[in-house]
RNA sequence: CGCGGGGUGGAGCAGUCUGGUAGCUCGUCAGGCUCAUAACCUGAAGGUCGCGAGGUUCAAAUCCCGCCCCCGCAACCA
């Protein structure tokens, strides 16, 4: 095994179904990164989840008419379901809400109390007389004073988008029962203290400069420069761990503050099933052995790059700190965000009925929001996937065996010595190889993808240079020779594509009759790679693996879809 | 004057840090080929790089200044 390589994929909030968004944002990226370095030799962890407290789910739960517990545990199974249509090769998929993540809260809260960075503050807050509980923001509704709106919430007005305090609200009653009969209360609460631990985060911050991608790198800067401020890690509800405090039994942790700590807990979840082999600590606490690389949406950044490594220094325990960090920005529908209310947008449930996770999955690394967000349109979804995959990639693999059987049957063709053309194409081969898994490695996907299809392309066009269906008319052996150059390259570009297209790549290679891949292509050795089918090797029959979208699928998903709605 | 990101041929992007003949994919047009999913290969047309007859420089998409437009964020909605 090669080096231990940690990989997260943020965790989703349990109520609600993911779309497009969320998955390419963290949970995808993570997926294919895993696969890329399971490949390349390094021992893989892949932990992913859902995020379960809060006042969200609390009041989802109360919509559906469960228990939050059942409900939480519904969610996580849809989620799971899902993420297991998507191809997603976690390691384990764990929740927030499990008892070994409440035991790596208390070990942390305990260490960073024992240190000095909780202190305690007294806050006033809306408390909802008939609902019986304090009442978050954005819980609270009534009419905005600036644009008149009825149902602007007390963080914010959705109409005029006016930030607001809930107690500039008219009309405000609770967005639970309605009720109105609401007052503020003052409750004491904790507090992490941030600026505290500020120039500890600054320092270690800075070692990241080279690391992180800019999008990253400039967000966690510019939380640091705009000065850190103490954030409350408690609230006054129900669902959540029960803070270890004297003085505090009635109050649980804040999710933002249990979330990212599930990274840990579902750790424990994981090796707590196989505690003979499997061992949390050698991931988590032991960071020379480990690196450790994060994915999210840009939203998530600061929490991910300041304040959760903040938490982790502050216990004063070597945990595991994030090496890279991944952060993308938004994947728009129309121009609008997504919005499940609005019916507006693709959700993965609909998605994986639609397409074959892998058209989704070989569009999105295609054009992953890594500069800026990016707009999602069928008719371009569509034009990619039938121009690459079936066009450019589907066509070399068919054509290659198609020649292959007429001329030679189903095996792999004997006979014929390299020329310069061979050559030169191993030479262009091993220059794109080594572009392709350096991108891969630096977790720029656009380029990636971008020359991965060069290397599809490089193989029509030794092709087309070779005219074997001439060749094969008077130079039997030189024929064999090309085909036989080609059948390895599809070998080659099958690995290649494996960590993103995972089902696509196991029957292209099935077609060659090889099993799934165990590592990767060495750019270094690429005589050895292509000479990996043997003369005589038997092959499978050719059939088409990738299909065409029609422009009369695009018209009406674009119409099932609301695409052309106009964007609120 | 809140903060961040973006504005490059019809569309989507790279190039900007480290100034030096503007590059890629799609689309369009022409040609080649006919093994292959009307697919493949080659070539061409098309932009002076948001604006300012602004500054620096022998030279600016790239550095500096001013302005405009779009998107996102503003500490519980990837």
């Amino acid at each position: 095994m090669g080096k231990k390589c940690l990989i997260t994929s943020a965790l989703l909030y349990v109520n609600g179904t993911p779309h497009l968004g969320h998955v390419i944002g963290c949970l995808l990226p993570a997926d294919v990164c895993a696969r890329f370095k399971r490949l390349q030799g390094d021992e893989v962890l892949f932990i992913g989840g859902t995020d379960e407290h809060g006042t969200a789910s609390e009041f989802g739960a109360l919509k559906a008419g469960l228990p939050v517990e059942v409900y939480c545990e519904q969610n996580h199974m849809m989620h799971r379901k899902l993420y297991e249509g998507l191809n997603l090769s976690m390691d384990y998929c764990g929740r927030t809400s499990s008892k070994q993540n409440q035991e790596i809260v208390y070990r942390i809260f305990s260490a960073l109390d024992k240190n000095g960075y909780i202190t305690e503050k007294t806050i006033e807050q809306v408390y909802s007389i008939d609902d019986q509980q304090f009442l978050a923001d954005r819980y609270i509704v009534g009419t905005c004073p600036y644009c008149g709106y009825e149902n602007a919430r007390g963080d914010q007005c959705e109409h005029c988008t006016k930030v607001l305090d809930p107690t500039e609200l008219k009309n405000a009653r609770s967005a639970i029962s309605g009720s109105s009969h609401l007052e503020v209360r003052k409750t004491k609460h904790l507090f992490l203290d941030l600026p505290k631990l500020q120039s500890l985060i600054e320092k270690w911050v800075k070692t990241r400069e080279f690391m992180w991608p800019d999008l990253s790198y400039t967000i966690a800067q510019k939380w640091l420069k705009e000065g850190l401020k103490e954030r409350c890690i408690t609230r006054d509800l129900k669902w959540g761990f029960p803070v270890n405090k004297p003085g505090y039994e009635d109050k649980v942790f804040y999710v933002w503050f249990d979330a990212p700590i599930g990274y840990i807990g579902i750790t424990k979840q994981w090796s707590d099933e196989d505690p003979e082999h499997r061992h949390w600590e050698d991931w988590w606490l032991k960071p020379d052995d480990v690196t450790y690389i994060e994915f999210m949406g840009k939203d998530n950044v600061p929490f991910h790059s300041v304040s959760f490594p903040g938490t982790l220094m502050g216990t004063g325990e070597p945990w595991t700190l994030v090496s890279q960090l991944k952060g993308v920005s938004y994947l728009n529908f129309n121009g609008g965000k997504f919005s499940k209310s609005a019916g507006r947008g693709v959700f993965l449930d609909d998605a994986l009925k639609e397409f074959p996770a892998d058209y989704w999955r070989y569009w999105m690394m295609a054009n992953m929001p890594e500069t800026s967000d990016v707009n999602f349109k069928f008719d371009a979804f569509a034009g990619q996937i039938n121009k690459d995959l079936n066009d450019v990639l589907g066509n070399f693999v068919n054509r290659v065996m198609k020649m292959t059987q007429s001329n030679f049957g189903l095996v792999v063709p004997e006979g014929g010595a390299l020329t310069d053309e061979e050559k030169q194409l191993y030479a262009t081969l091993a220059d794109l190889i080594s572009k392709y898994t350096q991108y891969m490695n630096d977790l720029e996907w656009r380029k990636a993808l971008a020359t991965l299809r060069e290397i599809w392309v490089e193989g029509n066009n030794y092709i087309a240079r070779t005219e074997p269906w001439k060749v094969a008319k008077t130079d039997k052996q030189r024929a064999a020779c090309i085909l036989r150059t080609g059948l390895n390259l599809i070998r080659i570009e099958a690995i290649l594509l494996s960590p993103i297209m995972p089902t696509f790549a196991k029957e292209i290679l099935s077609l060659l009759k090889l099993p799934e891949p165990t590592g990767w292509v060495n750019a270094q050795d690429i005589n050895k790679e292509m000479s990996y089918l043997a003369p005589n090797t038997e092959l499978g029959e050719p059939r088409l693996i990738f299909s065409k979208i029609t422009p009369e699928m695009v018209t009406s998903l674009s119409e099932k879809y609301h695409e052309n709605d106009v964007k609120e």
